[in-house]
Formats: C-alpha cells, sequence, structure tokens
DNA sequence: CGAACCGAGGACAGAACCTGTCCTCATCGC
DNA sequence: GCGATGAGGACAGGTTCTGTCCTCGGTTCG
C-alpha cells in the first residue's frame, strides 16, 4: 500500500520535528483515525524505531534513540546546513570521520533538489576559503572521486607531481584514504598499468567521469597501511617543537590532546609537539593563547613567525612604534 | 503491508548507496521478483523521487535529485560525520544556516544512537576547541535550547549578565536567533514577568528543560528586527577598517566577499571593513595573506597587533633578531 | 543485422493486508 | 473519581500486493 508507506514516512517526519504529539493530534493531522495511527505507530515500533509514549493528561509519543539511526528527513535549509557543515569537515578532516564525511557528502550531493544548488556552492566557497590555512583539499574533487569510486567509472584529471610537473592521469579509482589530516586515492593508473597513490589536493582539476571498468583485487588488504608505506615523508609537512611558558595543566585546558602531544617541562613550561601542514595556522593559535613561548623546530616556522611579527608590527602603524624601539 | 514499507526503504538505502543497480541485482539482494522490484520503483517515483532507469547492457536505475530531499540513510560513520559536520556549523556560524543547522542537529541528537554518543561527545570537544577563536557558543546548549523551544518547556540555566553578575533564570524560551555570529535567545522571564533577550554565549550552564507551559503571543512577528533592536551595539565586538597593499582583484580571490566588504582605493590597495568577535582570528588571517597592511581602525586591533608581533619575535628567538633589531 | 540484456508495463488470480468501527483496559494528572 | 491518553482485540469490507505469465521498446556488442 502506497499510501500506507508513504504515511509512515510522514509520521516519522513529524516525529522528527517536534519531540511529542499526541495521537488524536497525529490522526488530525494525516487524516486518519486514531487507531490507524496507534496501528502506525505500532508499525514504526516493529522496523525498529523505539518510540515512548505516556498516557495521561500530558502524554504522547516521541521518538527516542534506537539500534540504528532512523532514515533522516529534513527541510530545505537543514539539508543546506548539513551539507555545508560536512564540507566543513572534508576540508579540515577531523580525525576518525575524514572517509565517512565524503561518503555522506556524496550520497547527499547526488539527491541535493536543483534549487538548493545555487545556495550550496555559493555557501561552500566561503566554507572552504575560511577552513583553507591547514588544508587545501576541494571537497568537489573529493566528492568527484567518491561517487567514481562507487560507480566504477574511469576518471581524468590533472596531477601535479611532486616536483611540480603536471601531468593528464586516466586511472581507475578505487579508495580514498584519509590520513592524518590529508587525503589519497589509490588508483590502478592505465597509462603506466601499475597501483598508484595520488594526493588529492595536488590535483589541478575536477575529476572527470569515463568509461567503466571491472574491479582487479586490490595490491592490499589493509590499503590505509598500504598508503603509509607508500609515502616515505611524515604525514605531515612540518614536525613542531614549541616550548610554552606555563605548566601542563593549564596548557592541556587549551589545547584538545587530539592535535598535540604535550609533556612537562618544569612547573611553568610544557614542550609541544606535533605535525602540521600549514604554519602559519598553528602560529596563530599558539600566539592567541597569550602565553609566551618558544619555536625549538623547524627552523622554518622560526623564520616564518618573524616574518609574521613584522608584518604586524607594521600594520600596527603607530601603536606599534611602542615594540619596534 | 509492512513488509512492503520496509522494502521501500531498503530500497532507497541501497540507491544511496551504490550510484547504479541493475534490478534483477535489486530483486536478488530484496529476494523478491524483478517485476516486483519494477513495481517498487514505480511506487518511489510516485512518491515524488526521480529514478531514472536506462536499459541496455550497461543499464540500470539511479537515484536523481528531486523536488525535494529523500529520507537520507546515513550508516554509523556517515552519522557521525554529519553530527560533527553540524557541530563546527552552529560552532561558527556560517551566514543563512545557523539556525537551521540547530534544528538538524536537534533532530539527529534526539535520534542519535546511544552506541555513538561517547564517540561523538569525544569528537565534538575537538571540534569545538578548534572552532572557538571566533565564537565561543557551545552547541550542547544550542541544542539543548532548541529542544526545549519544539517542546515548550521552561528551562533553568544561569546567565552571566554584561557587567560580570551572575543569576539563576527560569525563563520560556520561543526563538533562537542566529544575528550575524552570535546567538541570541529570545524568551518570557518567569520571575521579571518580561520578555527578555539572551546571548546565548553568556549561558553558563547547559538549559535544563522544567515543566511545560503554553504559548504566549510573540512581542513581534519579525523577530530578527526585534534583536537587533534589543541590542544597542553593533552585532561585532569589533567593527574593523583594514588598508591592504593589493590592489582589490587579488583580495577579491583570497578573502570571501561574505565575510568582509572590499572597496578599492587605488589600483595597489585596497580597503576592507568588516565585523569581528575577536581580534587575533582576523589579525592572523590578514597577516598569513603575505600582502602588507595597515590597521586603521580600531585602536585596540593595533594594539593587539603589537602585542602579537612582539610574542612571535621572541617566540622566534635566533630567527627573530634579524627583525628585532 | 541479430543476439543478449535491461527496463516498462498489462492481465489475472489468490492471498494478504489495511482501515474504520466498536469495545475494553491500563495509566497518569488533577 | 474523572478526563485524557495509550494499548490492543475482534470483525467485516474493500483494497492492495505479489508472483506468474506475457509483449514491447530500447541499448550495446559482436
Amino acid at each position: 500500500m502506497l499510501e500506507t508507506s508513504a504515511r509512515l514516512l510522514h509520521l516519522l517526519s513529524l516525529l522528527q520535528m517536534r519531540r511529542e504529539w499526541t495521537g488524536p493530534a497525529l490522526a488530525q493531522r494525516m487524516e486518519v483515525t486514531e487507531r490507524t495511527v496507534r496501528r502506525d505507530i505500532g508499525k514504526l515500533r516493529t522496523l525498529g524505531y523505539p518510540i515512548s509514549a505516556s498516557p495521561g493528561i500530558a502524554g504522547g509519543y516521541q521518538l527516542g534513540a534506537g539500534a540504528q539511526l532512523p532514515p533522516l528527513l529534513l527541510d530545505d535549509d537543514e539539508a543546506l546546513a548539513v551539507a555545508i557543515g560536512l564540507t566543513a569537515v572534508t576540508a579540515s578532516p577531523v580525525a576518525g570521520v575524514g572517509e565517512a564525511s565524503v561518503r555522506a557528502l556524496t550520497k547527499l550531493e547526488q539527491v541535493l533538489p536543483a534549487r538548493l544548488r545555487p545556495r550550496f556552492s555559493g555557501l561552500r566557497s566561503a566554507v572552504t576559503r575560511m577552513a583553507a590555512p591547514s588544508t587545501p583539499v576541494d571537497p568537489a574533487v573529493l566528492t568527484a572521486l567518491s561517487a567514481a569510486i562507487t560507480e566504477r567509472r574511469i576518471v581524468a584529471f590533472r596531477y601535479e607531481r611532486h616536483d611540480g610537473e603536471s601531468s593528464r592521469r586516466l586511472v581507475e579509482p578505487y579508495r580514498l584514504v584519509d590520513t592524518g589530516r590529508r587525503w589519497y586515492l589509490v588508483a590502478w593508473d592505465t597509462v603506466r598499468e601499475d597501483w598508484r597513490t595520488f594526493r588529492v589536493d595536488r590535483c589541478r582539476s575536477i575529476p572527470s567521469p569515463r568509461a567503466r571498468f571491472t574491479a582487479r583485487p586490490l595490491p592490499a588488504t589493509d590499503l590505509a597501511r598500504y598508503v603509509q608505506k607508500s609515502i616515505t615523508r611524515s604525514p605531515y609537512s612540518y614536525d613542531a617543537v614549541i616550548r610554552l611558558a606555563a605548566g601542563i595543566r593549564e596548557i592541556e585546558q587549551r589545547i584538545p590532546a587530539e592535535i598535540a602531544e604535550l609533556t612537562s617541562d618544569g612547573p611553568n613550561a610544557t614542550i609541544l609537539r606535533a605535525g602540521f601542514d600549514s604554519l602559519d595556522y598553528p602560529l596563530m593559535q599558539l600566539a592567541s593563547l597569550d602565553v609566551e613561548f618558544e619555536i625549538l623546530e623547524p627552523e622554518a616556522m622560526r623564520v616564518r613567525a618573524a616574518e609574521l611579527a613584522g608584518r604586524l608590527r607594521r600594520a600596527a602603524g603607530r601603536a606599534g612604534t611602542v615594540y619596534a624601539r
């Protein structure tokens, strides 16, 4: 029964919109008998969605957290918010949800109504540019690759090698791997006839889908490790060591443990070790702490700090002269 | 038929997972006849979901973008990614999707399976601390308020006034308004018996729901404007004017138009006007541009720039001595 | 061009299901 | 205890669904 299925979906959407609904209210809203509402609630329950109910004058039905996520029914604005949120997460990935965020974003992009696209692409650029300091990965490239992977389609894109050479690639994409905060594509290069690992941020064009291909056995079972091995360098561009002039207790409260390794260096000093892809972003975070610090490594960061210091001092103009003396 | 509804949902989920499915494959997967699959596809189509199909050896069904978003069926990791994404968006709101992101997050939190909660709260703190520089709004406070609004429940929380005085509040919450990058709650204060506008970032505890209340007529139809009026000051803490030593063309490419107003000041200079809640974040963004700039207003920003310059110079140590002379 | 594959959809019969109506019972708050 | 709410059994009539035919119209590849 089509009517029934649609009503179940509608019911689910109503229960997601407002926390609590009373049986008669639902019946009126959906133009059926209260008995039918009770039956529909029962159906949803047997489908695994936990709907609790309380009798009495202040009673009603409410959807709770179950074993698995019910289908999310979002309106236009909420869909847009989700899309923007996912874009932000893929642009500067959070440990542990990188690949899933790309999958979800691909899923959503595939079904996003056309009328929302202009708003989405407008906001997307704002988000990615804001998130840019740490990892300049274009989510559009990621979703294009992700779509090609599930469709098993060869993709074509321009790729810039480490030495700056740029060339056109035709590859069979197999997996996206998120190591640290950088994205890699494991693919079979159809021209060179071998497995290659590509850095997604070095793709210089949005990959365009081509002909279908039939799957090959993967070069390794644990692709995450395979990628790690195929990368010789540290996953980060810079490995920094910083000495902060404050106790470890204070620092711990202000720097998430996920980002940096902290070790105590006496009561009033803390050593911070962390990998970064950018010099500016960590420097600005450190400067904002209002704690004196000293860059022990790398040299490039010291140079950059001095550069930024100079620019800020000049930007401060008159007020800066106090310090410039 | 319960079976049928469940199958339709399952079918939708399969179509969201992989771009293309062939009829026989779906039939086998769902253990029904191909004829039934065709009928189910037809049902989904009459429900408004556009499913395109192509005949021939390389054919199959695929779900496209329709007039409205189909129910999103996410797996655990994807749900987590969406939750984290929304948290990031609410913590540092993007113009235009602020309120919707809170609604979506509330919706999701209500049904998020218990086994995902520990992972979620773990990642949440990392995200909010990273996003902190611009707006220290706790998404947990927002979702608590949002839930209370839809449930029509009085909430209790500690609130710190502008002058630093902190007191316990019991209010009927009505609407969350996102002006610029700050959140306000429009509510009826049950003790003072009047409408009040609260800054969400000044809530010093997570609002806890209390008794139900019956809705009052709102103090204004356009609540966004009402909030704007009830705030005397600019929505931002600082209104900055910056002179950048580069042409407007170059600057436009690097600073999103949504964030700042740009005006040309000759071929090699651009005036930037924008509101900020933090001094550090915009300063470091500007410094990272590798364009010389000059702070025209406000004075506080000049002072802060000089402070940061001093700290960075000292952090640079030896390398910094070149500039310190 | 023909073969193989895929989607579209009409017809039919039997079974299964759904809905509304009517009823009784349990629970909660006043 | 009363009113409002949820739970659920029983029943009848009508609708719908499914599987099994079948034909037709495309596409792709050899």
